[in-house]
DNA sequence: CCGCCCCCAGACAACGTTGTCATAGCGGCG
DNA sequence: CGCCGCTATGACAACGTTGTCTGGGGGCGG
């Protein structure tokens, strides 16, 4: 800013004026200065203008579990696309399910002075989190709420939603339906297994611990699980997994299978509609989950300051032929 | 920190001392600027820091089309966890293939004074770069080359890829092969589309232009392009693809035709070995792509100053059912 | 002709840090 | 006893901006 000052014969607060569109600059000087701007490709120093000004620094945060996961890819997008509206831009980070990587991403984020934090939390304790709000940095939790701290969260109807995978199954004639589940120690987990009880409570099917496999997370450990509660001598004749990756691995393990059991998977994706049979699903709307997230982030931002709210985004079930299999 | 100091009785100098682990505090000292930080909650801003160290913002940019294309995320992430092992975060924002709006975070990236960009160019014209390279901007484009700029550039092999796919399907006998591809002004639709002609020469296959459809972007019009290949009088009997979501798009129209043409789609694509039939493509690996970039960054962060390089991954072949159709 | 006001422009301080230099205190040694 | 050198600390400026205040000149009304 001095060069350009210097350059166009003027003083480093008129350059200000001008980067600035402030008003009352003489029209031939500033017409100098934007020249001198353009011949030295001068680019206003953002981080210097935040710190003067004590402004917002225009970013906001963003930590999840894995982008390439096209749930969370999903969900990224859409929140890239509310903060633009805000005018603001996005910091993304992976915590790979790690709680002592999403803690330095979030200080990292707050360290350069993130607008706002959205978080899908890991693990159970995130206490870490309050000094940070406390300094008035607003957080949002997605899809899962953190067990000790209070704040903005957005989920989606976990238990509503597998509950309903068991009635669907239970109303095909399935009495035995089995469910895989994530690690018990990710709150989705544990929602969809007490919907999962629920729904059979309901449907009045006897809830089989044998019938239930928590903890597989890669194709191998979910066809081992299948296994378990397929071959067994008083099998299952249904399915429901618990999360897009598990119902993909489930597909691939069952794919070359003579007596598959029907299938209801949570989550949906993509292509979930051409498989075959094509997979019935639990959806729900990962973008509007980021969505919504955002907005109420950006609600903070704008200086809404009732009581932290929760917000469950509703699910909705998607026969496609997985699940509509009655029992031979 | 100046309350921070106050708190513990010392100079706001020692406090940095004590933030930044230098050596020479006394430990009773110490202890008690860190319990101050403790209690005041103080996090270090580190917008200031760089702005006094004249150093590292310690973030680096990364644009591209749309995250929430799998494609994309997969790279996004395979950069995030570069950036992560040079202590760096990411900033990312999708162009929608808008030049402009690539523009915009282009200029907003360098204005926060990100270390480098990654950028995954749209249009022809990216002369805007210009001053931020000479400014000291490391520069890496990926999965295209920009028009009218020099900068380090890692792609894919369109155009060797595609011609493998015509040669597939000429192999099997195939004499009329249809080309799908993305619209003429993306580089790798037109290098693919390169790709096609090379192969179809190669193969002693007459280049048809009518068997040649370039810009459907959406499932209507790659349904209606297919149609106009397939239904004509001298119909297609194979179809080449250009790209990821063409190819599920494809996927998706032919799966209920009696008369399905055999089909090879550009770019892998997950549960692509499930469908019925299974799909072959040309596959290249989009994390590798997003590893090779990064580090092509970080190596110009570390000082390497040679000349641009280009840098071409290979793409392999991946016969899964769909492109080993012979003629009915 | 004088005084006032408006239009432009610059001087200066401050944002939160850190690098540089200075200084106070203290123990040891000749 | 005086000097040296070391340790622990602080004062100050500077990073690149911008908000506030001040000042010079010109036009206009009295």
């Amino acid at each position: 800013m001095n060069d350009v000052a210097r350059l166009a014969g003027v003083s480093i607060k008129t350059v200000s004026r001008v980067v600035n569109d402030e008003a009352g600059v003489h029209p031939g000087t500033a017409e100098r200065v934007l020249a001198a701007i353009e011949q030295l490709g001068f680019r206003s120093n953002v981080g210097a203008r935040n710190l003067r000004r004590g402004s917002s620094t225009g970013t906001v945060g963003l930590i999840l579990e894995d982008v390439a996961n096209p749930f969370y890819s999903l969900l990224t997008r859409a929140v890239e696309e509310v903060a633009r509206h805000h005018g603001r831009l996005v910091l993304t980070g992976s915590s790979d399910a790690e709680p002592a990587r999403e803690r330095d991403l979030a200080l990292e984020f707050c360290a350069r002075r993130v607008d706002g934090l959205l978080i899908v939390p890991t693990g159970l304790r995130h206490g870490y989190l309050v000094p940070e709000m406390r300094a008035g940095t607003p957080v949002v939790l997605l899809d899962r709420p953190a067990g000790d701290v209070v704040a903005d969260t957005v989920l989606v109807d976990n238990i509503g939603g597998t509950a309903e995978a068991v009635r669907h199954l239970a109303s095909f004639g399935h009495r035995r339906v089995a469910f895989l589940g994530d690690s018990p120690d990710i709150y989705t987990a544990v929602e969809r297994l007490r919907g999962f009880r629920e729904g059979c409570a309901r449907a009045g099917l006897h809830y089989d611990e044998e019938l239930v496999v928590m903890g597989p997370h890669d194709e191998r450990s979910v066809a081992a699980a299948l296994r378990r509660v397929l071959d067994g001598p008083n099998p299952a004749t249904a399915v429901v997994s618990g999360n897009n990756r598990m119902t993909v691995y489930a597909v691939r393990a069952l794919a070359h299978r003579p007596d598959r059991p029907a299938l209801v998977g949570f989550d949906d994706f993509e292509l979930a509609d051409l498989l075959d049979p094509p997979v019935t699903v639990v959806a729900h709307d990962s973008a509007a989950l980021g969505r919504a997230a955002a907005e109420l982030l950006f609600g903070r931002l704008g200086g809404d300051s009732a009581p932290p709210r929760r917000v469950v985004l509703p699910v909705r079930l998607v026969p496609r032929g997985s699940g509509e299999v009655g029992l031979s």
